[in-house]
DNA sequence: AAGAGGATGAACT
DNA sequence: GTTCATCCTCTTG
């Protein structure tokens, strides 16, 4: 289990990163007890062509300035005014790449995330949506732009080894998507692991091979 | 200063 | 399938 590298966040291809994600080990020791789970969904934006990133577009404001950070860091918003939401900077810095993750499966510290979800379950209930895995490993704004890369982070990204086959990644449009995204709302950059059962929702598979 | 809308989740029918 | 809780962030004036 190694603890993910900055350079593999300086890469300009989101896309490609966002299924790249898939299978990696995210562990938070945010809580007293260290939570650890396993990457199942990613989404990827990109500014600043992308309607549906809050980047687009080049927009600067006081919320999206950690996304043209260098890659590596943590860019957490609120959605709907109350929940917490996770996403993965990458590019170098002035490149307004991010990549949303959508749902992970617990590996340890389950008991933590039942605690934190005020709900007992080994499917999607638990950590199946991105507002889901905030609450579930203790996330909240103030890990905004702090550095997965880094020894002492309380929010890191490990490669245990465990490598996610091109045939059992799932390819959707994004969710959540609304009429002001025009054409980017159909663009396929959700990412899944095949037959996961904490993938978030079920959605129209553009590329089901 | 005010209003609209949102990269959601839970609880409904 | 639908509704709505709930409030931050951005835009407009």
């Amino acid at each position: 289990m190694k603890l993910v590298s900055k350079t593999f966040y300086l890469d300009n291809d989101v896309v490609n990163i966002a299924k790249t994600l898939l299978g990696k080990v995210l562990i938070s020791s945010i809580g007293a007890h260290p939570i650890s789970c396993r990457i199942v969904e990613t989404e990827a934006y990109r500014g600043p062509d992308d309607r549906a990133c809050h980047a687009y577009n080049y927009r600067q404001t006081e919320r999206t300035k950690v996304i043209y950070e260098e890659g590596g860091v943590a860019y957490i918003y609120i959605s709907y005014g109350m929940h917490f939401m996770l996403n993965v900077v990458t590019s170098t810095k002035g490149n307004a790449h991010a990549i949303l993750i959508r749902a992970v499966e617990p590996l340890e510290g389950i008991e933590s995330m039942v605690v934190n979800r005020k709900i007992q379950a080994d499917n999607y209930l638990l950590t199946g949506g991105p507002g889901k895995v905030c609450q579930a490993l203790g996330i909240t704004k103030e890990i905004n732009g702090l550095a997965f890369y880094k020894k002492d982070s309380p929010l890191q990204i490990y490669d245990d080894g465990h490598f996610i086959e091109n045939k059992n990644i799932i390819t959707t449009s994004r969710v959540g998507m609304s009429i002001h995204t025009a054409e980017a709302s159909n663009w396929p950059w959700r990412f899944y692991i095949k037959g996961n059962k904490y993938v978030s929702r079920p959605l129209k598979v553009f590329y089901p091979w």
